[in-house]
DNA sequence: CTGGGGAAGGGGCCC
DNA sequence: AGGGCCCCTTCCCCA
C-alpha cells in the first residue's frame, strides 16, 4: 500500500502548507486542535483565517462513499455518529460483500476481478472466491479476518480493526482537515503545525518532533554507519540511502 | 548525486 | 479488546 494511501492531501503535491501561518493561527485555535477521532470537524474561516482553512474537505463517510460507491462509509447508517465506523467488521458483511474500492488504475480483466490473497487464484465473482476461501487448509483458515476494504487478512480481530483504520481515518486535524488512521499519528502531524520538537539530539543542539527522525539524525554522528553495501562495504546512516545507492549502480568499489 | 531532515504509514507489543 | 507506544520503513524535498 502506498504510503499516502487515502490520506487526504489539502495541499498540492509539491507543496508544503505554510507553518509559520499555521503556527501564528495556532495560539487561536489551539483548544481546537486535538480532537481524538470525530469527524468533520474543521473549524470555519473565521476561526481559523485563511492561512490555515482549507475548503470543507473532510474525509467523512460522507466524502468516502461519494468517491467509493459501495465502499467506505456508504452503509453507515445517516445518523450514525462520527468517528471510527467499525460496524463493516460484522461476520455477516464479511461475508457478503465485495472487497473495498479497486484501483482504477490497477483494476484486474472483468474474468479475474477478484483474486485470492493467500494463493492468487481469480475469480470473477466474489462468491466463487469466498468459496474458495473455504478450501484452503485449517491453519490457513485460521488466518480469518478479512479487511472489506482490500484484500488483507488478519489472524485477529484487532489487527483487522487497526488496519481497516487506515482506510476509515477517524482521526482528523482540526487545523488543516488531514486525516490518520491513529490518534498518535495525528498527534505528530499537530506537531508541524506547533512546532513542538520534545526529542533532542545528546550530541548537538538539534531537536525533533519524531523519535525516529531523531534516530535517523544520531546516525550522522556514528562514524559507523547502520547499513553498509554487501558489494562495496560502503555504510550509510540510512536504508533508504543504501536502496538509492544499489538502484543507482554500486559500482562495487568505494 | 549524496546526505540529511521532515512527515507519515503500518505492524507488533504492552498495559 | 482497545489504546498508546515503539520501531521500522518509505517518500519527498532541499542543501
Amino acid at each position: 500500500m502506498p504510503r499516502s494511501f487515502l490520506v487526504k492531501k489539502h495541499f498540492s503535491a509539491g507543496k508544503k502548507p505554510n507553518y509559520s501561518e499555521l503556527e501564528r493561527q495556532a495560539a487561536v485555535a489551539a483548544p481546537l486542535l486535538y480532537e481524538p477521532c470525530p469527524l468533520a470537524v474543521i473549524p470555519p474561516p473565521e476561526v481559523l483565517g485563511p492561512g490555515a482553512y482549507y475548503p470543507p474537505l473532510v474525509w467523512d463517510a460522507g466524502l468516502l462513499s461519494s468517491l467509493f460507491p459501495g465502499g467506505p462509509g456508504s452503509e453507515a447508517a445517516p445518523g450514525a455518529g462520527p468517528g471510527l465506523e467499525l460496524t463493516a467488521l460484522s461476520s455477516e458483511e464479511d461475508e457478503g460483500k465485495s472487497s473495498g474500492p479497486p484501483s482504477p488504475a490497477s483494476a484486474p480483466p472483468a474474468g479475474e476481478r477478484f483474486r485470492c490473497a493467500r494463493c492468487a487464484r481469480a475469480f470473477s465473482t466474489f462468491a466463487g472466491l469466498s468459496k474458495h476461501k473455504q478450501s484452503h487448509c485449517d491453519a490457513q483458515a485460521r488466518k480469518s479476518f478479512s479487511c472489506k476494504y482490500c484484500e488483507k487478512e488478519y489472524v485477529s480481530l484487532g489487527a483487522l480493526k487497526m488496519h481497516i483504520r487506515s482506510h476509515t481515518l477517524p482521526c482528523v486535524c482540526k487545523m488543516c482537515g488531514k486525516a490518520f488512521s491513529r490518534p498518535w499519528l495525528l498527534q505528530g502531524h499537530i506537531r508541524t503545525h506547533t512546532g513542538e520538537k520534545p526529542f533532542s539530539c545528546t550530541h548537538c543542539s538539534r531537536a525533533f518532533a519524531d523519535r525516529s527522525n531523531l534516530r535517523a539524525h544520531l546516525q550522522t554522528h556514528s562514524d559507523v554507519k547502520k547499513y553498509q553495501c554487501k558489494t562495496c562495504s560502503r555504510t550509510f546512516s540510512r536504508m533508504s540511502l543504501l536502496h538509492k545507492h544499489e538502484e543507482t549502480g554500486c559500482s562495487g568499489s568505494r
